[in-house]
DNA sequence: CTTGACCTACTATTTTTATAGTAGATAGAC
DNA sequence: GTCTATCTACTATAAAAATAGTAGGTCAAG
């Protein structure tokens, strides 16, 4: 049974930050960190460091730098924790949580033809 | 400016319950909490006192006992982690979004249609 | 060489979150 | 009335998360 991933809010976004740019230093990181908060360098630098330890982050070193990078997909961190979010907060209504994705923000035509063979390869294996 | 409400871990899962419960008493929140933790009574209390100082639950005396309520409402508080997830693990997929969820459990036929009537009417919007 | 910029390791502190004990009030059982 | 269940208030503590300082290393510029 392999335990499920469960980051802080500020490993979350630390994570996402290395998804994004894969292979950055700390200070790549701190930097693309865009909530609009101010953070030392060291501040970012430990809790790499601590991610390290619970495996959600490694390094490489090259000169003095280490380069980091996840450990962890974003697929394993991301969906148990949309599913547990829509299971406890909305109650399992899985319609609402696209609505509330749909209103936000504009979906291209195209996004919206990727959805629709979602709804159709779900139906399909309905039969 | 109304500023996002970010409850705690546990605290979203109080406010889970008082919405599948609403005016619940403080045991019976306990008892509703199904992660499979066991918590005192007064646990559960001293974080609803906390909440109510937040402006996240309110509470009516009945005699001796309080009836706890929440005061937020899941839209509110789940729109917003929503598409912040999505925003930031996924990198704004939506699809990959609804992918994962279709895929966590069988739809049934009518949340298909629930779930077709949404990317209709998003279709409908683009024009 | 020496200086300064930049980097990590280590440690400490602060803040937030989660936990629960204790005291005291109330109401129903008997 | 007295006992016992049950409830809240208040307080304390523990655990987790976030923050950042300091020391010391490396390297390139001058």
């Amino acid at each position: 049974m392999k335990k499920t991933i469960k980051p802080t809010p500020l490993e979350s976004k630390i994570l996402s930050v290395l998804w994004k740019h894969p292979s950055s230093n700390v200070r790549e990181v701190n930097a693309a960190l865009d909530d609009g908060k101010e953070r030392a360098y060291t501040t970012v630098l430990t809790s790499l460091q601590l991610m390290e330890r619970k495996g959600l982050v490694s390094r490489k070193r090259e000169g003095v730098t280490d380069w980091w990078r996840a450990r962890v997909k974003a697929d394993a961190v991301a969906r148990p924790m949309l599913t547990d979010l829509v299971k406890r907060m909305l109650g399992g209504k899985r319609g609402l949580a696209l609505q509330y994705l749909l209103e936000e923000e504009p979906v291209s035509g195209e996004e919206l033809d990727e959805l629709q063979s979602m709804i159709d390869a779900a139906r399909k294996r309905n039969q």
